[in-house]
DNA sequence: ACAATTAGTTTTCGTTCTGAACTATAAGTG
DNA sequence: CACTTATAGTTCAGAACGAAAACTAATTGT
């Protein structure tokens, strides 16, 4: 995920460079949705009239932008013509968890225009397996966006683990047993020839740039994504965008200590935040037997419902320590806000009392009520998340579509 | 400090951005106290031979760059003309500590060229007076680097507390009282009329870029710096950069949740790590009396050496915590090196063991033990970081003195 | 019908980079 | 010692691009 760093630095300065960025810009400008106009660019960008224009023209060609009729507001004045996100541009959206998979097309306003999940059992099946069975999937769903006259740009696939993705390399998916898979070769074949290509992605990022494109954390520019499935991930979100540390790493919430005398966890510490929030601690503490987690989950619920202490006392605990975490997060990195999601948000209203309650306590006044969100992409997150970084990629580099 | 995230984006929108951009980008090839040509900046930069020459002749002109001669190396061919940074340009640093006030001046090249250092108990004093104070301190470093032909291009003033450097405003500053101070006039008289003029930072941040340009953080390019001062302040660096946080606040690791059952902190929260780790804490756990500091320190250091159980537990248990924090940085941000500064460093000895242990047994095989380093610019660190930062604006912005 | 107003295009110009040719200065060679 | 080779740096023509201003187009108001 250095690529995101990479942009930071645009560097050198060819005088071609200055096009490429305009390009962006006045791309930036436009909202999903939200139709504009030549004249109205050149105000919000500080480019002149001319200069919209050409880069606009350009836009045009390359598929990005359609003019969509004039937009008469009845003002004195020759109208603009309306200029909008081309509807007819999307990305493939893919992940891959441990007991499904899910494949989705979002266009380039941000709409969900297909989605298809399946359950499937993963964690037991080869890297190439669970490859060959998404595929089909993602057929299906290219096949329905051609339907729909949509053109994929690119795709993005989302799994439980540590990514790199610049090599397209997994290093380890724990709840897939997965270790160090190089699947530059599948994931090409998941979209063949697409302009901008299918990357890999952390499942948690993936939600946490979802929630902040198409959910709650639209109305925080900086947040604290906590993802509870099997594990619990996370993803911090800072200016708006995702925040990967040096390695591409960062947001492994669910591995900080927040009890330094608690029990051992799998990753070889003690007192990480999973061992307290993670699904098994919550149904093993309710006293709530093996099976599949769906069944696990309702049972749980029904136990909240019912009143029933353990289970109470359990999703209690979980969200004292994830107010631990948060308070932590907050002080350390500025980062006031907190969006839960996966199963966190089922348990909303047994978590929020007890996670303010402790976020409150350990850090005063840092963490307002209206701070702290429950996401309801549920299963659709992650894909949406993985689709919408590659429609990004895509509009921050427009020139590669100019013709 | 929302300036930095600005920088983040340089878009060269104009294209006289881009002359801009790659005048900042032949400065960053040039490194301090290393020759280098012409030739040689335009196969690093990328750009021609042609491009360089008319960019080091606007850079010799704003005087950031001198030609030294000719470069005689015995290869074949027309030697290159020698080009460094300017050792007679420079920056002012200063600092406003709770018992000491520090200036210093240091050159393009990195090199502390004059430095004073005056005990004086501010706790005490309004922000004018302490101003006034330091005012005649930054005179005679004026005064010393222009006796040595040194032009101050800017400057810096670092205080221990929360600021915002945009507005010269110091939020609030505990443990010198003073809360909500503007800072405009009084920066300006430090160093009237330079063309960086002088700018807020907070202490421990300072000190943390100070570890990265001239210290021990050289070899990291991310890790966590940790100031023990009368507080426990925090810097961190990632990707060679000062990581401020969405509102420049980012890096209180003194108020992080180590040990959810621990004391009351002043923070109102609880736990936090300088309740383990704070001066006073350590002090009053060693059973040390009051008075000044550096006699506290030096009769906990006599303990330390003698044997004394109670101070050996108690530095233990600060390395302890210490670690518990690193390890919760670690995972959540990805940072996996520590810098250990201010007081700490005299507890090397003590302090070192325990926290390596302690985050060998939070985060197994994340922090190495090289990556574990401790300060030794002492009372300097923060100075000249403060300083360093304006060299660095002046050198990330060198169209501004170009003629 | 005509003025006023806003949208968008065309044209000219300045800036800055690139590329190629050219000059400058050294070390090696016979 | 002249000549070749190699490297450093400059000069100049050309191309890309945005800025500025003049111009055309389309609408509302009088």
């Amino acid at each position: 995920m250095s690529t995101a760093r990479l942009e930071d630095r645009p560097a050198p300065g060819r005088v071609g460079d200055v096009r490429k960025q305009n390009l962006a810009l006045v791309l930036r400008n436009v909202q999903p949705g939200v139709q504009t106009t030549r004249a109205q660019l050149a105000v919000e960008t500080g480019l002149t009239k001319a200069s919209v224009s050409s880069l606009v023209a350009d836009l045009l060609g390359a598929g990005l932008l359609t003019e969509v009729g004039i937009t008469r507001d009845g003002e004195r004045g020759r109208p603009g013509v309306g200029l909008a996100l081309n509807p007819l541009r999307g990305a493939l959206g893919a992940e891959v968890n441990v007991d499904y998979l899910g494949v989705g097309v979002v266009d380039l306003n941000g709409n969900l225009r297909f989605q298809e999940t399946v359950e499937r059992h993963n964690s037991g099946s080869s890297p190439e397996d669970v490859l060959r069975a998404l595929r089909l999937l993602t057929r299906r769903a290219a096949d329905a966006a051609s339907d729909a006259g949509i053109l994929l740009l690119g795709g993005g696939l989302a799994v439980p683990g540590l990514v790199d993705a610049d090599r397209n390399y997994v290093a380890t998916a724990p709840n897939l047993g997965w270790t160090g898979v190089e699947l530059s070769g599948e994931l090409e074949a998941l979209l063949p020839h697409s302009p901008f290509g299918v990357t890999l992605s952390n499942e948690a990022n993936s939600a946490a740039l979802a929630e902040l494109w198409y959910g709650q954390g639209a109305s925080f520019q900086a947040y604290l994504y906590i993802s509870g499935e099997v594990g619990v991930g996370g993803g911090l979100i800072i200016d708006s965008r995702l925040f990967t540390g040096p390695a591409g790493h960062a947001g492994e919430i669910g591995h900080t200590v927040v009890q330094p005398k608690g029990p051992k966890c799998t990753c070889g510490g003690h007192g990480c935040l999973e061992t307290f929030a993670g699904q098994e601690a919550i149904f093993s503490a309710s006293d709530i037997g093996d099976g599949p987690t769906g069944q696990r989950m309702a049972q749980l619920l029904a136990a909240l419902a019912e009143g029933d202490s353990r289970a109470l006392a359990a999703v209690e605990e979980a969200g004292y320590y994830l107010g631990v975490a948060t308070a932590t997060t907050a002080r350390l990195m500025n980062v006031a806000a907190v969006v839960l999601g996966g199963h966190f948000s089922l348990l909303e209203e047994w978590i929020r009392p007890a996670l303010q309650q402790s976020v409150d306590g350990f850090a005063p006044g840092v963490v307002a009520p209206d701070a702290v969100a429950f996401s309801d992409l549920r299963q659709t997150a992650a894909l949406m998340g993985a689709a919408g970084s590659s429609l990004r990629r895509a509009l921050a580099n427009p020139q590669e579509l100019v013709p």
